[in-house]
DNA sequence: TATATACCTTGCATTAACGAACCAAAGCCG
DNA sequence: CGGCTTTGGTTCGTTAATGCAAGGTATATA
């Protein structure tokens, strides 16, 4: 059964009877049908078909290929149907990975758009390493920071998430909030424990805050937003998500300088399908209308 | 979904991760399996793959060919299986066709070829046409008479029935049997309705009894053994057959020249298969031992 | 009985599919 | 860290599958 063609041809010929109606069905000439049925009967060994004037004759052998084809083609067709029906709805599985830190604000949005496609089975990955698109682990990605530059990957600006410094009310309270840059190396901030950071407030903290001021270092904005909570220091958290704690202060409010972009990264193979480019969609609107 | 055959290709590289796996396992190179891929994406206008460096990456419509087509394959080896296996052994169905007039010798003789082979079922198949091989009517067939002529029909002689005059015993003591062929005209036979039959007895009646003496004619072997039966006359019948009734009294005992060949048709597609094969054994085994 | 039609078959010319070779990139391993 | 292996991707020349057309046979029809 090496040649999947030849049986097919074959089916043509046990359903219609005839090698003509086969060709004409199949579109090609009544020789290479004749050529197809002599191969796949050559290495079975069996015949399939009774030659006689009228058309070829299925024998039990091909009596029995026919049932299995028919139920070939059946399901061949319905998966043609379902691929290309599943570029044209938002349903089965969409995987989308993002670090850690934000899924805060991510779940909720992804939440309303399972609610908006029922059909649809979100999975949110989240992890220690990253999720690659490019070995079809995740179908979108949200990425901050640096603008991803992978070859096959389809890189698209988000926002650029607003950032302000804040600290907690019990440590306003407490050492109350710098006036000026001349009040920072009487306060204490959060920092990161990445002296390469690419983030642009924190190099602008490198630049502006005594190194000795900063008296908390964190690896990730998760565990910095925890520190500015539990009233460890002065530190930087998105303004969206500083809002909501009303027990903050807002030390500085969000600079443009201090401003990280967001991307949205999908692979190229992905990216022109409709339930990818409807997520998307729903993202980049949610995004306008500051709920992320 | 036209090509059968890249659907094929699809599914070796969606079940391997690699279009050089795929290729080697297809024997193809691997050129072959990447074509076969574009072709099918391009047809189907919907990504199966997300290609990197590490190899292919099924996607969801992929995955889904690569459901199907994990299923086809096994159908189709199956298939191969089932169609290849066919050929070694007795089983399936089995169709003999013969004039209905021979059906009270061929009964039981297939009854008990069946018995031989549990598997087998046996269709017998006689009617007032001719059932034909060439359409795949039926696996063997038994014919009387000339020998047939069928370009595509495998021919073998089984063996010469021997045929002699009988009448019934009421006749006999009614009228006597003829001593001679001086008698003849005095009788009354049994003859065809056919001018023409190219029966050897029939043509030994028409040169050697008078035409007048000629009282009953039938169509059929059946019909004539029934009016010698039934008194009507003197008739030719089957020596096996006359033998076994005892109201029949032997009138002439067959003659070489009278003997009725019997053939053995089957269509050549058919002819090699070992179920063919063993029918055909076991019905020159049973005509050798007299039982025809 | 003669004609027409439909079908299969075969040999030859064409085209499209295929394989070989080469290239580039990414991961593996010493 | 650099050679080595494995993986795709591309191009070109060859091979094999295909299409075409003529031939032959059997069946149906008038």
């Amino acid at each position: 059964m090496d040649n999947w063609d030849e049986i097919k041809t074959a089916y043509h010929v046990a359903r219609l009877g005839t090698v003509s109606g086969a060709a004409d069905a199949l579109g090609v000439h009544h020789a290479t049908v004749i050529r197809h049925i002599d191969a796949l009967e050559g290495r079975l060994g069996v015949k399939l078909f009774q030659r006689h004037a009228r058309g070829y004759t299925a024998t039990e052998a091909g009596a029995d290929l026919l049932r299995v084809a028919q139920a070939t083609d059946d399901q061949f067709n319905q998966l043609a149907g379902r691929i290309k029906g599943r570029g044209a709805d938002v349903s089965g599985d969409l995987v989308v990975t993002s670090l850690a830190s934000m899924s805060g604000q991510l779940v909720p949005l992804l939440a309303a758009f399972q609610r908006e496609y029922p059909d649809l089975n979100v999975h949110f990955l989240t992890g220690e390493r990253l999720f690659r698109l490019e070995y079809g682990e995740a179908h979108v990605a949200i990425r901050a920071g640096a603008p991803p530059d992978q070859p096959d990957n389809v890189v698209q600006h988000l926002i650029d998430l607003p950032v302000g410094a804040y600290a907690s009310r019990a440590y306003a309270d407490e050492h109350g909030v710098p006036e000026g840059p001349a009040d920072y190396g009487s306060h204490r901030f959060i920092g990161t424990d990445d002296p390469e950071s690419r983030a642009p407030f924190y190099s602008w903290m490198r630049e502006n805050v005594p190194e000795r001021a900063v008296r908390f270092r964190c690896s990730d904005s998760n565990a910095a937003a925890a520190a500015v909570l539990s009233g460890a220091g002065i530190g930087f958290m998105a303004h969206n998500l500083a809002r909501l704690h009303p027990d903050l202060v807002e030390v500085h409010a969000p600079r443009p300088e201090w401003q990280s972009p967001l991307w949205l990264v999908t692979h190229v193979d992905l990216h022109r399908t409709i339930k990818v480019q409807t997520l998307l969609s729903f993202i980049k609107a949610k995004a306008r209308e500051g709920l992320l």
